[in-house]
DNA sequence: CTGAAAGCGCTAACAC
DNA sequence: GTGTTAGCGCTTTCAG
């Protein structure tokens, strides 16, 4: 325990920094700063061991005598620099147990070396697998990653913004929340000449490049199929409106619909805000209808899933009585029963690509970059709840 | 485009840094420093667009014509300030975009203000959710979280231990991968006084706190619940004998077996390395035996779901012919069919335990901190397939 | 209540 | 090849 030198007290004292490598306190009570003197143990061994004086690159230039340009030449590839000095400094590095201080080396370089990503949520098969691509192209690429979660709430991804644009990240990588509808807060990215990519939940208001899977395509491939299998009265789950790929997936919903000579039929097109109940309203809305659908296209298989949970609640059997089809391929869609039939998008891909090109923004700017606008392709998996 | 005013080259430059507000280039032919004279507008609209002057505190001052410090103590909510000079600061600051740079900041005050959390993947159920619980805490605290994932690598979990140290960080939330069997890595966290608190997956080896759910105690339950079902063979699928949770889980497993009067038989106990194959490969061997078990209690979810996949193309019926029981209440749990009788365990309860433990080891420094080892209770969820 | 000045740890001209 | 010096943007004494 540490005792204020003044007022005894144990509890008002913080740390704050260090003097001639020796932890600096400070009383909140007395207002008083204070170091301790060598011969008064009045630390509890337990915080002596924290916090020890970390060691820079001054504490190497002292140790060898030397300066500490020559120090930092000698830790880097630095062009000129005598390999005995070299190895010399690399040692004592090692023997005092240095570790460079990314703050100081970013603050002067201008550089954090950090991209951002901006995911709506966590717990799914799809954005950590984003993540994980595009993880990948970052470090490779010697970037750091950091990961901020909106939660699908406008607020925090607001924050985000705030930390991201304080850390000092050079690009960004955004996917948007479902209830995201202004996007002041990614101009400020602009304002401060940070380049984003979106990607999967895109922002058609912004000028930046877009990382997409063929939405259209793959919506047409689903409802293609439940058709050629038979379904006469297909139904289709959207997202929510301010999300492209819910306008795409309709619109391949419907022209497929359209190209077989099928009605569009308003009463059979729901959206859900892709929230769990959402989608459980969405499924009970249409399963109730005076003539139901026999088949129903889902925004994304987590939706689908939603849907035949109820649909067996009810006692419809599929693909029987209904034909389900998804959007993702989430490694649940093989694991339910029936299995789910599903469009699988290059996931991983898409993270890789999306940082790739952001990288690419951030290396060659004195390149005219357009705006570029990246769709992957998409692949049907049949499955067995649309097969009858 | 931006040509090099030396050799004309377009190909070589580099930004370097800006001086007196204006952006400074280098050219790597050459070897040239260079900034760009006004009437020669060699950039592209694009690119004079991109990294605008950041503003500063310093730019905040002058506008005001007032010094650096006044608009520090007034950007904070410091001690003595002017409400006229404080309010005038902060529409200066808002008029001029500023953004405080948290590296800046952290360098001063030697600290960084953010905590680190490695988790050894990211694609479940299990992880994100932790996390989720995790930065709840530390956002309601003050603090930024920077989330590394280890991919389930030793090699980078070691590289995060770097970066998280090269960052700065205040303290970290750790859980190791499956093959983590050395710990000199954590280690440098303690050599450099960064607090560690390990969760879920947790090492014996370092003195650190632990949060962990009461492992043995579900196991116990979860094999008691197979006894009770009439279950008389029964098997186990546990987990790499590095984690302390395959440890407590297989003894939890034993003991009731014991209790009941059960003999323990080695042949009905076998280990996955929490890979899917792994997992698959365990499932195969077991209910490939001579005399095949039948019931097996699981390590977790996604193992008792592979088995019950394997046991299901093998025409074994569930819960009839095998009772099957997991660990941690997974989603996709409730989702398969037969659905899985499981236990729960607070997930995101665990990241919040843990991160409260952290911060207020962080925040007590003063105070004798007894290495805390908290354990969370768990819940038998009686599902489908254990029950015949 | 405010300003001047020092410095967090590091890099990178510039001189020698 | 190496040392000197001047900051990066910010906080925080100390002295008014």
């Amino acid at each position: 325990m540490i005792r204020c030198p003044k007022c005894s007290q144990v509890h008002a004292i913080n740390r704050s920094g260090m003097v001639r490598g020796k932890q600096r306190y400070y009383c909140k009570e007395c207002n008083v700063y204070f170091t301790l003197s060598e011969n008064v143990p009045v630390v509890t061994e337990e915080a002596a061991v924290r916090k020890k004086h970390m060691t820079t690159i001054a504490d190497i230039a002292q140790a060898l005598n030397i300066s500490k340009s020559t120090v930092s030449r000698a830790l880097h590839e630095h062009s000129d620099i005598n390999p005995a000095t070299k190895k010399a400094v690399m040692e004592m590095a090692q023997q005092l147990d240095y570790t460079p201080n990314l703050l100081a080396q970013s603050l002067v370089r201008s550089r954090s070396n950090t991209i951002g990503i901006i995911v709506p949520e966590l717990v799914t098969y799809f954005f950590p697998t984003v993540i994980i691509g595009a993880t990948e192209v970052a470090t490779e690429a010697g970037y750091n990653v950091v990961i901020c979660q909106s939660q699908e709430s406008l607020k925090s991804e607001i924050a985000n913004v705030n930390v991201l644009l304080a850390s000092r990240v050079e690009g960004v990588l955004v996917s948007m929340t479902r209830e995201t509808g202004t996007f002041d807060h990614f101009r400020s990215f602009e304002r401060h000449g940070v380049p984003m990519v979106f990607y999967n939940r895109v922002c058609d208001e912004l000028n930046s490049p877009k990382v997409l899977v063929n939405d259209y395509e793959g919506a047409f491939k689903a409802t293609e199929h439940l058709i050629k299998n038979g379904y006469k009265r297909i139904a289709h789950i959207g997202g929510p409106s301010n999300l492209r790929l819910s306008f795409n997936r309709l619109n391949g919903y419907t022209d497929a619909l359209k190209r077989y000579g099928f009605p569009v039929k308003d009463e059979l097109i729901v959206k859900s805000d892709l929230s769990r109940q959402g989608s459980v309203r969405c499924a009970k809305r249409l399963l109730g209808l005076p003539e139901p659908p026999d088949a129903v296209f889902c925004v994304n298989d987590p939706t689908a899933i939603q849907l035949m949970l109820v649909a067996k609640s009810m006692g419809i059997s599929i693909p029987g009585a209904l034909g389900v089809v998804g959007f993702s391929n989430d490694p649940i869609a093989a694991v339910i029963e029936p299995s789910l039939t599903t469009i699988e998008q290059p996931v991983a891909e898409m993270g890789r690509v999306a940082m790739q090109l952001l990288i690419d923004t951030l290396k060659d700017e004195h390149v005219e970059s357009n705006p570029a606008f990246i769709s992957l392709g998409t692949k049907l998996i049949k499955r067995g709840s649309s097969q009858r």
